[in-house]
DNA sequence: GCCAACGTTGGC
DNA sequence: GCCAACGTTGGC
């Protein structure tokens, strides 16, 4: 079971977000690069865990927890040209963009800061914490994710 | 708003 | 295939 990271601006759709829809689910749609995209589809499986990540905000840093509830199938913005996330280059018979869907599993007491997870030497080497990273979603180390866990 | 660090595009 | 220009991400 591999573990994983997922970014989210939550001025776009925050944890809250996910915790005030429908059976605490979402469709994580838009991902349009495609080493984000090949994680998804080729490595994410149904079941696996990852961490909510809130990016592009005043207080950036893991946020909860989500569980993939489905594995990754097309991302159906791509196909619509009237939506922010569509590719032309996109089509259905071949699609490049997928998507997976989440549940919030929970929300952790306090926001894990990417500040704090900086001054631990023992993440030094999460691809978060990589210098220039700005994959949207990222692989954990299964020795990672719960030192993470344990610093809540 | 700035800017570094990318990934993508497109001319050649 | 190279590489400059461009667009985006995301911390600060």
């Amino acid at each position: 079971m591999s573990h994983w990271l997922l970014k989210s601006e939550p001025g776009v759709f925050s944890i809250d977000d996910l915790a005030r829809a429908a059976r605490k689910r979402t469709f994580w749609d838009g991902v349009r690069n495609y080493q984000a995209r090949n994680y998804m589809r080729d490595g994410m499986r149904r079941g696996e865990q990852a961490f909510f990540y809130h990016s592009s905000c005043a207080q950036p840093g893991i946020a909860g927890v989500v569980e993939i509830v489905a594995a990754a199938v097309p991302d159906p913005t791509a196909f619509d040209p009237n939506h922010r996330h569509y590719d032309p280059n996109s089509d259905r018979a071949k699609p490049t963009w997928y998507g997976i869907e989440v549940r919030l599993k929970n929300k952790l007491a306090r926001v894990i800061t990417l500040e704090e997870l900086k001054q631990h030497d023992a993440l030094a080497g999460m691809p978060l914490l990589r210098r220039g990273n700005r994959l949207s979603v990222l692989p954990v180390g299964e020795d990672e994710w719960d030192y993470i866990l344990a610093l809540v």
